[in-house]
DNA sequence: TCTGGGGTCCTAGGACCC
DNA sequence: TCTGGGGTCCTAGGACCC
């Protein structure tokens, strides 16, 4: 530690979501294609020919009709249990690799080289990038620098321009300077809509007029201690290390947005219901236990005219993860903000001060049994897990069909990697 | 009548990420 | 008509305490 000056690379997945959806779909080569969000709402994912047509990351499908026809744009729904487990297999290959490697998000890993030899540094992402494609079909960018900023701009690059291959080091010192003078401040990690605006009505325009600023005062006062850092980062002194083990989560949140307005409480009463159930599941999976719960509601921020929005937050006695004892405690809260009248648009739940589940102090007047519960809920989720999701499921969340707010998704590719009844045929 | 200052904790909101 | 979901960190301001 400390002896050798760190060196980070970052493998970023190019248009992921597209990407996995070609691999078992090969005609979609060449073609432009969009993966949506949930509801089938907006392109969260564009190939590069649906890039050049002018789509953008977010736009909503029913304004991007008119080109989907003519252009013959391939719409796919998301199919996030495809596109997990194809994360698992790039990450798997990676490792490979070297074992210092952080995930990063689904589709981005960053890798520690510090112990490489630096003269063929790379040749050696060229062999990561090729060993993925050929391991899990999918094509990745590899950019290389002292740190995780400048390996982000060096991936960015990478990803644009023919000329790097796919892989971009940026460690020697002309072609990072000019590297960062083509990188205009948006596309830096960490500046968002608010800074960049901020740093251009200073005549800050690319990344290399912004490490070489030397008003620190200026920049702390606008963007904090993190804009400090950054600049720290743009000048190769590395302030975000590796983080090979994630931390555990600080809260789960579980929320959807319904495709068409509910204004009952019964219904929202079985969409939070249904929340619960997932939210809950997921903090078992992640053996922990909540310590506060929140429920919220809200009607559509695009609707002109009366909006409401409310969140009920609710100190358990005793944090759980009981799905049954959430539930009741998740009415509680959303009667309290429930008023008559609206249509709501979106509904969640939210997990708060999450805590290893070994870790329960209970109170004196506890009546509950709690090891009942806790054998209750192995039972419930192993048969879910050996028969399929929703097989047992609480009355409250409703019957399949008498659900308004359910989520639709008219575009999905098949479950080819995960699902017996859904291989890949030839 | 004159009425301090420093510390902590909590929360909401803003900014960012993918 | 139709507009995603799940996170993190930081900061300012209020409440409260001594």
């Amino acid at each position: 530690m400390g002896l050798v000056s760190p060196l980070f690379a970052l493998v970023d997945c190019n248009n992921f979501y597209v990407s996995c959806e070609r691999v078992f779909n090969p005609r979609l080569e060449g073609k432009p294609v969009i993966v949506l969000s949930n509801n089938d709402g907006c392109a969260v994912a564009r190939s590069n020919e649906a890039k050049a047509l002018g789509i953008k990351m977010g736009a909503p499908l029913f304004k991007i009709r008119d080109r989907v026809k003519t252009h013959g744009i391939q719409v796919y729904s998301s199919n996030y249990a495809l596109y997990g487990d194809m994360s698992q297999r790039v990450m798997k290959t990676i490792l490979n690799f070297t074992p210092d490697i952080e995930i990063y998000s689904i589709d981005e890993a960053f890798l520690d080289l510090s112990h490489l030899s630096r003269c063929d540094i790379t040749a050696y992402g060229r062999r990561i990038k090729a060993t993925i494609k050929k391991w899990t079909g999918i094509p990745v960018s590899i950019g290389i620098a002292k740190t995780k900023t400048l390996a982000k701009i060096a991936g960015g690059i990478a990803k644009k321009s023919q000329k790097t291959g796919g892989v971009l080091d940026l460690t020697i010192s002309p072609c990072l300077d000019r590297s960062l003078a083509l990188t205009d401040v948006k596309d830096i990690w960490g500046v968002g809509p608010a800074y960049s605006r901020f740093l251009k009505e200073n005549n800050i325009n690319n990344a290399l007029q912004l490490r070489n600023v030397n008003n620190n005062t200026f920049i702390k006062k606008k963007m904090g201690v993190p804009g400090l850092r950054l600049i720290q980062e743009l000048q190769g002194i590395s302030c975000y290390p590796l983080e090979i083990s994630p931390p555990p989560k600080k809260g789960i949140t579980v929320s959807r947005t319904f495709k068409h307005p509910v204004e009952t409480l019964s219904e929202v009463e079985k969409a939070i219901a249904t929340f619960i159930s997932m939210g809950a599941k997921k903090l078992r999976k992640e053996r922990s236990v909540a310590g506060v719960l929140m429920v919220f509601i809200m009607t559509s921020r695009f609707r002109k005219g009366h909006q409401y929005y409310n969140m009920g937050t609710i100190r358990l006695p005793v944090p759980t993860s009981d799905t049954s004892e959430l539930m009741k405690y998740a009415g509680k809260g959303l009667r309290k903000i429930f008023r008559k009248g609206y249509n709501y648009k979106k509904a969640g739940i939210i997990y708060k001060e999450l805590r290893p589940e070994n870790q329960i102090q209970t109170v004196f007047f506890d009546c509950k049994d709690r090891n009942r519960s806790v054998k209750l809920m192995q039972t419930l989720d192993e048969i879910n897990e050996k028969i399929g999701p929703g097989t047992l499921k609480y009355a409250s969340a409703g019957l399949i069909n008498d659900r308004q707010w359910q989520p639709v998704s008219n575009y999905r590719s098949r479950s080819y990697t995960t699902n017996w009844d859904q291989l890949l045929e030839i």
